[in-house]
DNA sequence: GGTCTACTTTACGTTAACGTAAACCTGATC
DNA sequence: GATCAGGTTTACGTTAACGTAAAGTAGACC
C-alpha cells in the first residue's frame, strides 16, 4: 500500500534554520525506513550526503529529499522518475533552452499524471463509500436481527 | 510512472446493459495491457472469466474489475490490495458481524491512505509550480539576452 | 487440407527495491 | 584494553509484476 498515514515524522524547527544534521540511524528513525535504505537511495543518486572519514553526515537538505522520495513513492512513482524530479528541482535555472523545455515537458508529463492520479482517487472513494453503505445496512440487519431474536 | 493519461479507453455502451463479451485480445487493446498481464491477473484471483472450451470469455463484469484493478495501480496499490478491495466489492453484504466489522476496518485504512495521497498531490503540484516558474524565468532570461545580443 | 491468426499452457528470464548476512572499523565506556 | 553500539562495504537473496520464448490447439479461409 502507498504506506497509508505516515507518523508524519518531521523535524524540530529550532528558529528558521536549523543547521542540526544526522546521522544515518537517526534519519532512519525519523522516517521510519531502514539505514540500508538510505544507503540505497543514495546509489540511486536520491542522495549525496557529507562523509566525515568514513561514516556518512546528513544535512537538512538531504532530510528534504528523502522526505520528497518518500512522498513520490507513496503516490507511486518509482526512483527514477523522483530523481527525474529531483534534478528537476536541484538544476532549474541553469541549462540551455533545449534542455529547460524538455523540462518543462516533463513537468507536464508528471502534473496529468497526478491530475489522472487526482480523478482516480475521486473515483476509488466513490466506490468505497458504497461499499461501506453496504456493510453498513448488513450490519444493521444483523443488529436487527438480533435484538429480534 | 502512474501511468499518466490513460487513453480512457472504455467499451462502447450500447444502450444500459451492454450484453457483449470479449476475447483477451480485445481486452488488452481496449487497455492497453498485453494478454499476458491479464492471465496474471486472473491467476492472482483478480480476474474470473468464463471459459469455453480451452479459450477464455470476458463479460462486462471482468471489464469492470480490469478497470478497477488498472485504477489501483494507477495509484501504486498493490495487487494483493487491489484484490483485497475486489473482494470487498463483491462480498460485502454476507458474511458474520465479526468479518463485516474488519472490512470497515480496512475501508477505513484504504481511505486514510487516500487522504493521504491526496495531501501529497497537493504539496508535489505546489513544488512543481515552483520547478515550473524558476523554468520559464531562465527561459524569459535567455530570451531576453538573444533579443539583445 | 494447408495455412493463417489468435488463442492456450509451461516455464524460465528480468527489473525494481530493497532485505539479510558476513566481516570490518571506530569512538565511547567500563 | 575488552566490549559494545552504531557505523561501513560487499555480496548474495527475495518479492512483485510481469516479459518472452517454445510448443501445442482450434476455428476461418482459400
Amino acid at each position: 500500500m502507498p504506506d497509508a498515514p505516515q507518523p508524519v515524522a518531521e523535524a524540530p524547527q529550532e528558529g528558521a534554520r536549523s543547521r542540526r544534521t544526522y546521522t544515518i540511524g537517526e534519519l532512519a528513525k525519523l522516517f521510519e525506513v531502514t539505514p540500508r535504505t538510505i544507503r540505497f537511495y543514495e546509489q540511486e543518486g536520491l542522495l549525496e550526503p557529507e562523509r566525515r572519514g568514513q561514516t556518512r553526515i546528513y544535512h537538512d537538505k538531504d532530510r528534504v529529499r528523502l522526505k520528497l522520495t518518500l512522498r513520490g513513492k507513496r503516490l507511486g512513482f518509482s526512483l527514477a522518475e523522483i530523481r527525474e524530479v529531483i534534478q528537476l528541482y536541484d538544476h532549474a535555472p541553469d541549462g540551455d533552452e533545449r534542455q529547460l523545455r524538455r523540462m518543462l515537458d516533463i513537468l507536464a508529463d508528471k502534473r496529468a499524471a497526478m491530475q489522472q492520479q487526482l480523478e482516480d482517487i475521486r473515483i476509488l472513494q466513490h466506490e468505497l463509500d458504497d461499499v461501506e453503505s453496504r456493510c453498513q445496512a448488513s450490519l444493521q440487519a444483523l443488529t436487527r436481527q438480533r435484538a429480534k431474536g
